[in-house]
RNA sequence: GCCCCCAUAGCUCAGAUGGAUAGAGCACAGGCCUCCUAAGCCUGGCGGGCCCGUUCGAAUCGGGCUGGGGGCACCA
């Protein structure tokens, strides 16, 4: 059943792939990726345009491939292509081997029978493309709604259970600039899908057992003893970190038996403060160790062997994961019986399975890319759907810096110079400045300027310069909202799309996990606002106009607001 | 050798499932504060590595080439 009833009416579980819902005022989209098929909408306005489409165009949905798409991110100032557009006419035509130009008058007419005064014209160019002009009347009302509702009109109730791991860094020493963008980037992922209703946990992954936590233990022995004036001898591929000295200090008179613990604890503490200074809290930290001890791994292994996936090769234990469409098999246990790194995340990821997620996300580097194979081909050795499983690569980050902290001769640059360095909040902007595939260089100087080169700067200046506005004016929260001198400027128009455009990105970085998208919205809005600024005087310009520009930009300030609370940035009232 | 990613303006990058005139920032040149923060705004652009193909239509899809990066452990 493509459409299910109810309030929304198109939903991605019912495409099996993906699908965006966009409440009150536009958009939704949605891929079916059976038969090679998507279908997309995006709609406009009111709920109305959706079924509108459902209900007229429903052959057309089930058949072809369709594709209605806003060119919001580029609308011409001439406006000559509408608020919204669609191609719908241009996907069907070569199915139904009929003039696009006939399927686009088809569109035209049921598309102004149903929009009626939320429309000001329809236009069909061309080959067959329907522009939509939405009244004002439209943008109005979608308007009063978010200075009503604020945050909430944005939000959305979509109750999936997700498990989200990210940065597990094994614990050893400080945090990288590399881990530092996951933790960025999970975070803020975790926070947009908090956002739209869904219950996150954010895991973190401790490999509190093997062989680095061994050589860790041993350097820090070995730090002790220098302590106690022997020589120091840190083993080949052991922590020559200055950091030990301190945790030798305090672990000076603690049991041999209970180094161990003393120290893994230790640094985890260390990481949880690097994470916490940028704002990022995990829920849960799972121990390696623990899933070891448990005999979960031990378990997995004999579930494998009962399936008759395992067997026995140079003395080894082996996992027939190529079977599912991995590239070779791969060993749990080792010669030495060992268990291998992989035995233990089989174990981990049936753990997370059994733990009852709808989603579960990782978020791995990209050393760890051709381990996405052999984790899947596990899960569906284990009789799971490996769809469950997403995993996403972030690439690498690299410092540009004019030479401030390459000075720093000999030791990698981490992740606790970088928030010395530039603050908090700039290191997590700078952070998702890129897609996550891409690797990120980052640009020290110009984070830490405070000036008009700066972005993050930018986007915080013009909530600013609005607060300031309030603040001038007088005006706390107490909007009213009938204005009749809404929107009769170029300038106020253009504002309002912007703001309405902010459902859309919201969804794109949902559905795509990308914060990217965020940083450039609101870079854009932050540009469309000063613009605006400069162009339109505010206070002072008469009385019902001047109320009016301030309703407007409430709106702006509560999107501005919002995107920054969701990059987990603060949006300042002055500068 | 096999696999993956990338190639867009002088520089750093956007361009979501192929669409209608490919966008920003930096840099460079010039302009704008008796007026809501000039941390701002405005003006200035002969740009998709190369060659084929699919399509009414390609930066986007396919094939080949060139030039970069990464991955291919009884490591974690």
């Amino acid at each position: 059943m493509l459409y299910p009833k109810g309030r929304h009416l198109l939903r991605p579980s019912d495409y099996g792939g993906q699908a965006s819902y966009l409440r009150g005022l536009f958009v939704s989209n949605a891929r079916q990726i059976k038969g090679g098929r998507r279908i997309e909408i995006v709609k406009l306005s009111m709920k109305d345009l959706y079924q509108l489409f459902s209900q007229s165009l429903d052959g057309l949905l089930h058949t072809y491939s369709i594709n209605i798409a806003p060119p919001l991110w580029e609308i011409p100032k001439d406006k000559k292509y509408g608020d919204f557009s669609t191609m719908i006419a241009l996907k069907a035509a070569p199915v139904l081997k009929r003039d696009p130009y006939d399927i686009a008058c088809e569109i035209k007419s049921v598309l102004q029978e149903k929009l009626g005064s939320y429309t000001d014209r329809i236009d069909i160019v061309k080959p067959g493309f329907v522009n939509i002009f939405v009244s004002k009347k439209g943008l109005i009302e979608s308007l009063n709604r978010i200075i009503k509702e604020k945050d909430d009109f944005f939000k959305d109730n979509r109750r999936k259970k997700v498990l989200l791991e990210f940065v597990s860094a094994n614990p050893t020493g400080p945090l990288s600039i590399a881990h530092g963008r996951q933790a960025v980037v999970g975070d803020v992922i975790a926070r947009i899908l908090k956002f739209f209703g869904n219950d996150v946990i954010c895991e973190y992954y401790l490999n509190d057992e093997g062989t680095q936590i061994n050589l860790l233990i041993e350097s820090v022995r070995q730090r002790i003893k220098e302590l106690k004036g022997e020589d120091l001898r840190i083993p080949d591929g052991g922590y020559q970190g200055e950091y030990l000295k301190s945790v030798a200090r305090e672990a000076f008179d603690i049991e041999e038996d209970k180094l161990r613990d003393f120290v893994v604890s230790s640094m985890v503490s260390l990481i949880k403060n690097e994470l916490s200074s940028i704002g990022v809290v995990f829920d849960n930290f799972f121990s390696q160790k623990k899933l070891i001890n448990e005999g979960k791994v031990n378990k997995v292994i004999e579930t494998l062997s009962a399936r008759g996936l395992i067997y026995e090769k140079d003395s080894a234990l082996w996992f027939s994961s190529s079977r599912f469409g991995d590239d070779k098999d791969r060993v749990l246990k080792k010669k030495n019986s060992e268990l291998t790194y992989f035995a233990s995340d089989i174990a981990y990821h049936e753990d997370k399975i059994e733990r009852g997620f709808d989603e579960i996300i990782n978020l791995w580097g990209p050393d760890h890319h051709g381990y996405i194979g052999r984790v899947k081909a596990s899960i569906k050795a284990l009789g799971y759907n490996d769809n469950i499983l997403k995993v996403l690569i972030i690439q690498l980050v690299t410092i540009k810096t004019k030479e401030r902290m390459s000075r720093r001769r000999g030791t990698a640059i981490l992740l606790s110079d970088l928030i010395d360095e530039v603050g908090k909040d700039a290191v997590r902007f700078y952070y998702i400045l890129r897609r996550n595939s891409s690797p990120l260089e980052f640009d020290i100087d110009l984070a830490k300027s405070a000036s008009l080169d700066n972005p993050l700067y930018y986007v915080q200046y013009a909530h600013a310069r609005i607060k300031s506005i309030f603040a001038k004016a007088g005006v706390v929260d107490d909007f009213n909202l009938d204005y009749s001198q809404y929107l009769e400027d170029e300038e106020e128009v253009s504002l309002v799309r912007d703001i309405l455009q902010f459902s859309y990105c919201l969804n794109k970085i949902y559905y795509n996990l990308e914060p990217v998208f965020l940083a450039e919205y609101l870079k854009s809005i932050a540009a469309e606002f000063h613009r605006f600024y400069e162009r339109k005087r505010i206070l002072g310009s008469g009385d019902d106009k001047m109320h009016a520009r301030l309703n407007l930009l409430e709106a702006v300030r509560v999107v501005l607001r919002l995107g920054l609370s969701i990059l987990g940035i603060s949006a300042w009232d002055k500068m």
